[in-house]
RNA sequence: GGGCGAUUAGCUCAGCUGGCUAGAGCAAUUCGUUUACACCGAAUAGGUCAUAGGUUCAAGUCCUAUAUCGCCCACCA
């Protein structure tokens, strides 16, 4: 009776997401009105706040799969009776997105300098909202039914607001604070990073041996470097006290060559004797281990490399200013020509490199803002322990408990012009601040006029903010939706960003509402290439999410990540099985027509009033099935639910009970009575299946509910249904 | 250097707290259907579950080594 085209077509799918929207019931308010007007039993809400993707492009497919994994979640949740809130957002994205808006500027002809800083920062807000916006687009295309009357971009005043309140308090609390120490610095990006934004890459190195001559008798202490030219910083030679080649030189001074400063030769149980020549040199201001050294034994810290990774400092005239290799080559020449050098090895080494443009840190000692997260890492731990908060996978838990347990102070400032500002002032100028101490006024405004106070322009790193997400976006410890969303139940990301993200997220919330902001922490797989590599943009080999929406739809990439991107597992991307996927939707959409297609016009009211015998044993079947499902999307085991819909309705649905009553109904003979009795029993099914294969598959599920609709055979939208367990 | 995970059909992988005569999808082979669907159906073939030990009535599933691969963490000169 009624002429469906004969492949389910995946570019209705705009359509019915535009009703979705219609029905306000993204938004959990209304959903919660919804339920109590239905007589429906209203059941806890539930809360995510999404993951915010960085507003400085396009979302990428693992977006895409943590975000079918979020709305399967929040369907499956609605359609059990939670008022459901999945709340999103964009993120500015600090350093990330400047180095990207930077690099465009760059690509245009321009740069930041010439903008200024003001200008740049407009123009930086206008692209972001330009790829808000974009995103916005793309999270609707895989049907993510988030509520966005309440969505956020991380430098949204109301956040900014509670960003800020959270460090005047942590400034109050002593847990923030202004240090000099050594940082990693990014001569790049021109700005300090925290030890996790830093990766460790294998890199080409030399090994330069070199010796220091003793200053009050012949001979010589050969060190070995990696790094020649930090020798002008030297300030010391370390080596283990129970090492018989050096023990007695040890108080004895060296004079370090080139420089011509005279530096002592200290013992350090630290050093390994079996490394290098067993005595290495020891540069305070330009090596981490060093630093610590120099701290233990109360050496002087020498800069001679500044924030841009040039040699500067009191050194010698002809040195300033060079690179950093420049300046061990140069070196190296001279202490050859002294007959210092005593070798040069080859070698590769593992060097720490930033983690955004993969230049070579640069350790120099600098001021910055930090924060003492020891006792907030404490507490976290101990949720953990006694699991408030979990993760899946469980391997996972214990890289995040080891995490805590190793936890160093947050670096928290960023020499960036893109961000939220650090909100302070100094009284007479930062510098004289950091130098001499004095006054220091947190607000966002200057105390007074009088010109004394000098801003800080750092920014916060960006996970300052974000780490406050799920309690920012939901207005705060004192905000209405606070008091109804929080704490939130899951997070769901990617595993690359537990300890940047989830493991601030635990610390802050702890900090500002006392609770864990979420109690599972669900790591979705990491999609790969179809060769098993890192998709990325330098390598070309990314695939655009629009190219699989327009050629399979939105619903066969869901299923996909469903069955492969497994908690802790990679994802090479397989074309071929999106493929298989389209396929079984296809398969939902023609067993469905033919369902409609068998039912005659005149028999839809016989149908409707029909009541289906729960004994049937198609029925039981039925129940069962359904049950099943809920059982794995309780457990989170989405592999297994979307394995069991396919298998269910594919090859117990289609290949068998419509087979077998198809004969009966078309055999012109079979009485009315029996026809109804037999299409009311496929219409019952297929209407449940429907409702538990929503949440995997959205828009196949929704447009063939629509088609049913307009038949008077169904009600409403599927999204509202309720699956009955 | 430490931690975690993987190793099951040609390929990509499922297999939860031990009961499997080891599954799925794709690929392959053979048939069928062309008024729900060729984005279809029926069937066939294909694996000593990395290796070696151990626990058990019973092990792909638990334990211990070994090998290969991958990821994460780490301040090493």
């Amino acid at each position: 009776m009624k002429d469906l085209s004969k492949a389910y077509e995946s570019n209705i799918e705009k359509e019915i997401y535009r009703k979705w929207e219609e029905t306000g019931l993204f938004n959990p308010d209304n959903m919660d009105k919804y339920l109590k007007e239905n007589g429906y039993s209203v059941k806890k809400p539930f809360t995510i706040t999404l993951p915010p993707p960085n507003a400085n492009g396009n979302l990428h497919l693992g977006h895409m799969c943590g975000y079918s994994f979020h709305d399967a979640i929040g369907r499956y949740m609605r359609m059990t009776g939670h008022p459901t809130l999945l709340l999103p957002g964009k993120d500015h994205a600090g350093i990330q997105t400047e180095t990207a808006f930077t690099k465009k500027l760059e690509s245009e002809g321009t740069s930041k300098w010439d903008l200024g800083r003001e200008e740049f920062y407009k123009q930086c807000y206008e692209f972001c909202i330009t790829n808000a916006s974009n995103a916005r687009e793309q999270e609707k295309n895989i049907g993510l039914s988030a509520d966005y009357s309440r969505e956020f971009f991380t430098l949204d005043p109301r956040l900014t607001k509670i960003v800020y309140e959270t460090f005047y308090k942590m400034y109050e609390d002593g847990l923030a604070y202004r240090d000099k120490r050594i940082i990693n610095q990014c001569p790049y990006c021109k700005t300090a990073l925290a030890d996790i934004d830093t990766e460790h890459e294998e890199r080409r190195g030399i090994f330069a041996y070199i010796r220091y001559p003793f200053v009050d008798e012949d001979g010589y202490i050969t060190v070995a470097t990696t790094r020649p030219e930090t020798m002008l910083g030297d300030t010391a030679v370390a080596v283990n006290p129970n090492d018989e080649r050096y023990k007695e030189y040890i108080g004895k001074k060296l004079m370090l060559p080139i420089a011509n400063r005279e530096i002592p030769i200290i013992a350090d149980e630290e050093v390994d004797m079996e490394k290098g020549t067993g005595a290495v040199k020891v540069t305070p201001a330009h090596s981490p281990v060093d630093f610590d050294l120099g701290q233990k034994h109360e050496l002087e810290v020498i800069n001679v490399i500044d924030e841009e990774g040039k040699m500067t400092g009191e050194i010698p005239e002809r040195f300033i200013g060079l690179e950093t290799v420049e300046c061990s080559k140069k070196l190296c020449a001279e202490l050859d020509e002294l007959g210092l050098l005593e070798k040069i090895e080859n070698i590769k080494h593992e060097v720490a490199v930033c983690e955004r443009c993969r230049t070579a840190i640069e350790p120099i000692i600098s001021n910055q803002w930090y924060v003492d997260v020891s006792g907030l890492a404490q507490r976290s731990l101990e949720e953990l322990k006694k699991d408030n908060v979990s993760v899946i996978p469980e391997g996972q838990q214990r890289a995040l408990e080891h995490f805590y347990e190793n936890i160093q102070p947050w670096c928290i400032s960023r020499q960036l012009w893109w961000g939220q500002r650090i909100p302070v002032w100094y009284k007479g100028g930062k510098k004289k601040y950091d130098e001499d101490g004095g006054e220091i006024y947190l607000g966002e405004n200057a105390p007074d006029d009088s010109g004394e106070w000098e801003a800080e322009t750092d920014m916060f790193d960006t996970w300052f903010s974000s780490g406050q997400w799920p309690f920012s976006t939901l207005g705060g410890p004192d905000g209405e939706d606070f008091k109804k969303y929080y704490p939130t139940q899951m997070m769901i990301h990617a595993r690359d960003i537990l300890f940047w993200w989830s493991s601030r997220m635990i610390m802050m919330g702890l900090y500002r509402t006392n609770e864990v902001p979420f109690s599972k922490i669900f790591l979705t797989g990491m999609i790969l290439a179809p060769d098993g590599s890192k998709m990325s943009k330098s390598k070309g080999n990314g695939v655009e999410p629009q190219y699989i929406f327009d050629k399979y739809g939105a619903d066969a990439l869901r299923l996909w990540y469903y069955s492969d991107a497994l908690p802790g597992s990679n994802a090479p991307l397989r074309e071929e099985k999106i493929k298989g996927n389209r396929n079984f939707v296809n398969k939902i959409w023609n067993a469905s027509r033919f369902i409609i297609m068998n039912i005659d016009e005149s028999e839809i009211s016989s149908i409707t009033d029909h009541s289906v015998d729960e004994n049937l044993d198609r029925i039981k079947q039925t129940k069962e099935h359904i049950s099943n499902v809920s059982k794995y999307l309780d457990k989170f085991q989405f592999n297994l639910g979307a394995e069991a819909i396919r298998e269910f309705f594919w090859h117990t649905l289609c290949d068998v009970w419509i087979e077998e009553i198809k004969n009966e109904i078309q055999d012109k003979d079979i009485g009315s009575d029996i026809r109804i009795e037999r299409l009311s029993e496929l219409l019952y099914i297929l209407k449940e299946n429907l409702k538990i294969m929503h949440p995997f598959i959205p828009f196949i599920t929704e447009a063939v509910w629509q088609e049913l609709v307009k038949l008077e055979l169904a009600k409403g939208t599927l999204m509202e249904q309720q699956i009955i367990i």
